[in-house]
DNA sequence: TTGACCACCGAACGATCGTTCGGTATCGTA
DNA sequence: TACGATACCGAACGATCGTTCGGTGGTCAA
């Protein structure tokens, strides 16, 4: 149990470079045990917490837990522990984000014209396909055949696109504006 | 050849299933090939193309290509599909964001000193534990017994942390500022 | 000091692994 | 019709798989 945290570790990184988990023995010399019977007991006191579990066909692959990020909450005063802390709370940005997996697409975001919201050029928008929307949300919408994302908006009772960038004007569609899905998160990779 | 590409989508559904690549005669099965060698023949086709790769213990694992958008998102009435995405049900956000797991935390944006690089209060920084950065990195630092995030500068040959908003001061340690980590993403909730 | 745990080791098991080879059916080209 | 190329099959190989079992050294409470 108490190595345990390491040797997930170690296989976190080894997933993060591989996309897949050693065997058994190849656990053993990655994490430093020495005998398959060794890993094989590791491995059950992960897969009871749910950071592993077994594929169909008896080898191991990541569990629901295997993703998990530890949070901190910015603690003003005191320093947080670097790694005293066994993952109390952890959570997983998929998680976080998606609340609807089958629903839900990253979208590339192009040009600056929501830049105000924090919203830049190169960003990935969590866009969750609905067309049900109201004023305030951030939504991807259908203009001229094109996709735009936009705030919507409530103008003299009738909805538009605002951009958040004083350089673009609002959009006032004919009709209301076709909604393809609205923005229900952002990442972001430097 | 003319298979390949359901073979394919064939073994991208079954890793967004189980985040892991069946054996030889496991593929054989799922995609409906009855000879391991027929399946050996195939993954070196895939090979060759990038989508499949070769574990250090031969198994095979994702490539580079594995992890691309098929083409075919359902085009409704000539309206084109969202160009340059990601699958989610492919890679998950937190294989995108995070390369060296075991080292790597979330911590909760509060205030806006950075708010011109498009970091929010609320928003949650993907913070990758090392003393090494380079001017230009954003950071998390640690002044004053605190938590800060700034971007790395040079400024006559001192490292200097630079807010990036025109309301805050420049911070000049006295030594070299103590990195604690250099954010490597941002996710944000809506 | 004892004894019940616990994490780990080392050896052995049958099962399955990925590889290799010769052979078959179906193409398009000549 | 004859040809090489292609995609697949079926059987066999040694190697490695995950599992199991008995045994070792350590810790901790009684």
């Amino acid at each position: 149990m108490t190595y345990d945290a390491q040797y997930l570790a170690k296989l976190q990184d080894y997933y993060a470079r591989h996309r897949m988990l050693p065997s058994y023995s190849g656990i053993g010399a990655l994490v430093g045990l020495s005998s398959k019977a060794s890993v094989a007991e590791m491995a059950m006191r992960l897969k009871a917490e749910g950071f592993l579990d077994s594929a169909p066909d008896r080898r191991l692959k990541p569990g629901k837990r295997f993703f998990e990020r530890a949070v901190a909450e910015s603690v003003r005063a005191g320093m947080p522990a670097p790694a005293a802390d066994m993952r109390l709370d952890g959570i997983s940005i998929d998680e976080y984000l998606v609340g609807k997996p089958s629903r839900t697409i990253l979208i590339t975001v192009k040009g600056d014209s929501m830049i105000d919201a924090g919203i830049h050029p190169g960003d990935r928008v969590v866009v969750e396909k609905r067309v049900a929307a109201v004023p305030g949300d951030i939504v991807v919408a259908i203009v001229d055949n094109e996709f735009t994302l936009k705030r919507l908006a409530r103008e003299k009772g009738r909805l538009v696109l605002k951009p958040e960038n004083k350089a673009y004007p609002v959009i006032r569609p004919k009709e209301d504006a076709e909604i393809y899905g609205v923005v229900v998160g952002l990442v972001r990779k430097y």
